[in-house]
DNA sequence: CCGTTGAAGTTACCGCTGTCAACATCGCCT
DNA sequence: AGGCGATGTTGACAGCGGTAACTTCAACGG
């Protein structure tokens, strides 16, 4: 519609339009560059002019993903309306858990995608970065945390592995659903485990210090 | 040294050594027929006398990773000491996730294959199977779980979603380990939170239902 | 002792992939 | 007008999985 301004159309924007599209009910290994370009009518190695190799498409494509999940978690977070502080702040981690996993259900190849090129390690999350602090997933789960503690649910001392342990259940479920032996269940038996997971993770986070001889090799 | 019984050597058992081999660290992307017929000067195509083709090879791979890491689990199981039965349960529990997880990292390679073929869905665990059913890592864990019920620490209303819970959290953590954001960590880092994650699974499991607003959507 | 048979391995080919190099085209700017 | 640089095309190479037809060789029966 907005005209073709040169050759033969705005390759590049068409290109990740259909990578995205390709990927997201493939998965990153149905994502082909001559594919690609046979679908959209111009010649193989014509995605070569924007892009280096197929990673550099790979990571374009991650990066919409990584956005499209922000966006899905950032409209249910929109919806929470506990009035309760404590509540409002538990409710809104839980949030966070179903948004990873809904997205990674319904746009499984983008989710697959994503952990094979993860756009950026958290470790740098506020370093010199062109994004946003809270605007990555793992962001908005250690916003969450944080509130968590100022609300006074959960404790300092209990808040610094809480981060990993929280992301790691709700992928370790969204992996085991999707390419894992957990494929399969049905959405009720899912919701049900899923609801399990979370009201444990919500327990289990105040873990306190009732292990004392867990210090080992 | 058992002799060449046939034109060239016992291929089959060779090829499935070479490829766990090439697989151990380079993940299931790295297996290559042709290339691995070439390590063992033998044209390609020889590998289709004895496989249907490259998954065929891939499920049989799977089965050797499998079975390493039961035996990884086993010989955790058999170190635990605690006299205390309900430690003894607690413990048990404890060094199947820290298997699973050293498993996962010293062979990632295998262990990322693993998820892309699990030879077995779980539902089916006594199904007809020339499996014995704790002789895979979900049983292992099932049976440790049965066992934190029959000792008492577990209520026996909690059972029923604790499985997917555990193993979610463990898996979740070998994967964002491995492939994703959370490579990197030093070991000290990465054994600290792994044991947080563990006891926020030990003691979030007994979930009991203090949160009335949980059934929506 | 010889010949047949069937398993194991080989050569040749096909289509697919990513990637490099050289060439063609077209708009814009001097 | 002319050229330059961005865009796209054609052609080639290597590597992959997979199929088909051919060859080798050990074992077994007459």
């Amino acid at each position: 519609m907005t005209s073709s301004p040169y050759h033969h159309g705005n390759l590049r924007e068409a290109l990740v339009d259909a990578a995205v599209d390709v990927v997201r009910d493939g998965g990153p290994e149905a994502l082909a560059l001559r594919e690609l370009a046979r679908r959209l009518g111009v010649s193989h190695n014509a995605a070569y002019r924007h892009f280096a190799d197929r990673e550099a498409l790979v990571d374009v494509v991650a990066e919409r993903a990584l956005a499209g999940m922000v966006d899905l978690v950032h409209r249910r977070l929109a919806g929470v309306t506990e009035a309760d502080p404590v509540s409002r702040a538990r409710r809104r981690l839980m949030e966070i858990g179903e948004g990873y996993v809904e997205f990674a259900l319904t746009q499984s190849g983008l989710f697959r995608l994503l952990f094979t090129a993860y756009p950026e390690p958290p470790a740098s999350k506020g370093a010199d970065g062109t994004l946003a602090p809270g605007d990555d997933p793992y962001g908005m789960l250690n916003a969450a945390l944080d509130d968590l503690v100022a609300v006074g649910f959960l404790a300092p001392e209990d808040r610094v592995g809480a981060d990993v342990t929280c992301w790691a259940a709700v992928h370790g479920f969204a992996v085991l659903n999707i390419e894992g032996p957990l494929r399969g269940l049905s959405p009720a038996e899912r919701q049900a485990t899923l609801a399990g997971l979370l009201m444990a993770i919500d327990r289990g986070l105040g873990a306190g210090g009732d292990w004392p001889a867990l210090a080992r090799s």
